[in-house]
DNA sequence: GTTAAATTATTACAAATGTAGTAGAACTAC
DNA sequence: GTAGTTCTACTACATTTGTAATAATTTAAC
């Protein structure tokens, strides 16, 4: 349960444009990826069929031009990876690591009023 | 300046424990990790000789036992690593990250305190 | 229908990663 | 002083990771 494989980073980069919308094409991935840096279209699709072989995505190979959707649920994945970067790192407390991030962040409003009522909700 | 080569994960468990008690040596590096999962004091020893090498530690080697300590500040390691998750996985957004962690967990009202501190200095 | 473009499949490869074995030096206990 | 023990150095090796080239196939445009 605990040590299912998981994806690599930039496998994650990769899932997380397809959480942002999905299904996709290749192509579509590619340039959205593409614009952020430098990468071949052939990386994608390979990493896309690594992705569909370890089970992190499906693919829709109706037409020739296959589609592609996360497997796996964004919030099962965020959770995992951020344990793994507590334990690791932090010494195990994910507070301290919560408290880390936000030391360096100006949020938005709407962040700012999620954040004061997930710490309404504690004081309860 | 941003991409200066980090830790792998195998070298941030080692990094951990230095930070929690330094300097150590290698038996006793050993000794404490082993004690969570099976690992060879062979492989602790040619992870710090790695670390040693790229500068993530220094080494006394006054001693025929060599003594160890982190040359990478605990905050700065933590802020790269968070951020690097922020931005593969999360989609950029840091306070997303925080409150997925925070969703995990139950704060002591001190850790409540130092929250509502930081949403209040931010509202301002 | 022949050429160009798009798409997937297959293969390759260097570097990083995690792990540990072997060799040799030096210290320790008799 | 010799036999085990403790260390470091060096070497090894299978996997994973990131990246991409090449080949084969289908579709589109003329």
């Amino acid at each position: 349960m605990a040590n299912t494989p998981m994806p690599s980073e930039a496998q994650l980069e990769i899932l997380d444009l397809l959480w942002q919308e999905q299904p996709a094409t290749v192509q579509n991935l590619h340039d959205r990826l593409a614009s952020r840096r430098k990468v071949s279209y052939n990386t994608v699709l390979t990493q896309l069929q690594r992705m569909a072989k370890a089970g992190f995505v499906t693919r829709n190979t109706d037409q020739r031009t296959h589609t592609y959707k996360a497997a796996l649920r964004r919030e099962q994945v965020e959770k995992r990876l951020f344990n793994r970067l507590a334990d690791t790192a932090f010494g195990g407390s994910k507070i301290h690591l919560a408290l880390r991030a936000l030391g360096n962040e100006t949020p938005t409003p709407q962040e700012l009023d999620e954040l004061q009522e997930w710490i309404n909700r504690q004081k309860k």
